[in-house]
DNA sequence: CCCAATTATTTTAGGCTTAAAATAATTTGA
DNA sequence: TCAAATTATTTTAAGCCTAAAATAATTGGG
């Protein structure tokens, strides 16, 4: 026998070799690390100057992009969290007043989430930093990778979405 | 005024408005989306399939590659999560049996971990499992398309590193 | 009209996560 | 040698997160 990795029957392959997907497993570990490592520096630095958590910041940030607020259903898919999550993120905001609720005049269900005037300018201030964060975090990239890498998150998360309702539905 | 868009004076136009970083921040919103996205499906078929969280099959996994086992932390490292967040971790998978520990010979301090046989022979079935989910997550993407964002992303990685040392040193 | 289904939110139970402080063992340098 | 510094881990306090069940209001079909 000259080579031991070669099956004998090269009919029986796919059955007793599955295929090999361990590239696409580094692929997503490579994107995965990339996400954990920019997120981790993004909540150290919110945490470090000013003293505000990753979801705090990213509720406020959803408020900030509809002036005349959202229902904690609307925010709890634009986040992607889930509704029980928000209830408590949502209470920690009130109280810290960043953010205010009021009841829904047309659904006495719902309850609409605005930014108070103060809660809006604090963010703005954090949001500038958090863009300046950004664009360092990526600045090793030309334009052209930037545009690249965009255009194939786009594909990566429409191939994602295909898989993930196929199982759903 | 023919177009209001444009400063009046472009010596100070770097003073008035500051660079704009869109861009990079729709890069990494789309970024985290796209492992959002992907960790989620992956934490629900994980739970639906075989009953086990995300972090269980991580640390699993950590120690699959790891035939002598490791310390605590030497995991922490590796799974880029606290030390403290660990101890109850390990403490719920030696629970459950896939899992064992032991002090160090060497350092009383330390501990190695390791997984028993039956934690062995389950995270291998669960492991095939993942390796498929993740190939059909990524299926939307040609070969070509999957090596350029590996590389794409090696140098994301490469780039968040520089911006993060440059600060913590 | 009215009740069943739907929708919005909260509660509950359990797990994950961190930073910071505490505990315990080892190493190092005078 | 031996005390100070370092290293490994645990504990603590607080927040984030989910699924599932519960509560409350609205909507739609007969």
């Amino acid at each position: 026998m000259s080579n031991l990795q070669i099956p004998l029957d090269a009919e029986t392959k796919a059955i007793e070799t599955p295929e090999d997907h361990r590239d696409e497993l580094r692929l997503w570990l490579r994107l995965l690390t990339c996400s954990t490592l920019i997120e981790g520096e993004v909540r150290r630095r919110l945490r470090d100057q000013f003293d505000v958590t990753l979801p705090r910041f990213d509720l406020m940030a959803q408020l900030e992009k509809t002036p005349d607020g959202m229902t904690l259903s609307d925010l709890s898919k634009r986040m992607m969290v889930s509704n029980g999550n928000l209830t408590s993120l949502v209470d920690r905001l009130v109280t810290s007043g960043h953010i205010e609720r009021r009841v829904s005049e047309i659904d006495r269900r719902a309850q609409i989430i605005n930014l108070t005037p103060a809660g809006r300018s604090e963010f703005r201030v954090m949001a500038a930093e958090h863009e300046a964060w950004i664009a360092e975090i990526f600045g090793g990239l030309t334009q052209r990778e930037q545009k690249d890498l965009m255009r194939l998150l786009a594909k990566t998360k429409l191939s994602a979405r295909n898989a993930i309702i196929g199982v759903a539905q």
